[in-house]
DNA sequence: TCGATATATTCCGATAAGGGAATATATAGT
DNA sequence: ACTATATATTCCCTTATCGGAATATATCGA
């Protein structure tokens, strides 16, 4: 077996710098692919190849516009990774529940003492 | 040029199932190579490779007990992943606020009508 | 229908992944 | 030093990437 495709999910399809840029930039509306070309100094050819992997995993849609393409982002696509990582969300929230704790413990000790 | 290596950043090294898989492990405290493998039905050097990637960007962290390597994560290395996703958080809350908004206006049509 | 613009597709070359099998290294115990 | 266990590394194979250049397709306007 080789590496998972790049259209196998949205995993797989953020995993490039370029496709994560091309979401940034439609996260802001949506574009035509010279434009997102020109905004993000990419060749024509890459772009759409770009979004042909994005559409794949349903990360952007298409709209016809004359002899444009509007992309569209579906960030909806997204939340199966986002919901992924919520899971280790209390792992780096620890520390500062350690700390807010502390904080919480100082106020016990010395309470009514805020401008001092 | 060709893919990004997956040991380029964390998002290139999360693309891989096995290998979120094995931080979904790792999130229920540190284990030895043999555990994950048995855990997760892999072959010992598949696991060993796996792990190699993840630890080149940082995503666990190793420590000798004996013959053993026993492996924790280290879940810092996903936050930069969780804060470009969060950028879209408000996208996929937009439709959710909007349903929230249309009850808060049945609520002043017909306040107080709970039960019926 | 023809020319121009916008986008998509194809072909190429270089790079590397991931599994499997085999082998190398490390550490413990005797 | 030798054996057993745990882990890492290497080699081979198939597959797919990404960029670049060239080409194909689509749509508009005259």
């Amino acid at each position: 077996m080789a590496r998972s495709p790049t259209t196998a999910d949205a995993f797989n399809a953020i995993a490039e710098r370029r496709r994560r840029d091309i979401l940034d930039l439609l996260a802001r509306g949506e574009r035509s692919v010279n434009q997102i070309g020109a905004a993000l100094d990419l060749a024509q050819p890459q772009v759409s190849k770009h979004l042909a992997v994005l559409s794949k995993v349903k990360l952007v849609s298409v709209r016809k516009a004359g002899q444009q393409r509007l992309y569209r982002l579906n960030a909806d696509a997204l939340k199966p990774v986002h919901d992924w990582l919520k899971t280790f969300e209390r792992l780096w929230n620890e520390r500062l529940d350690r700390l807010d704790e502390y904080l919480k413990e100082l106020q016990k000790e010395k309470p009514n003492d805020g401008d001092t």
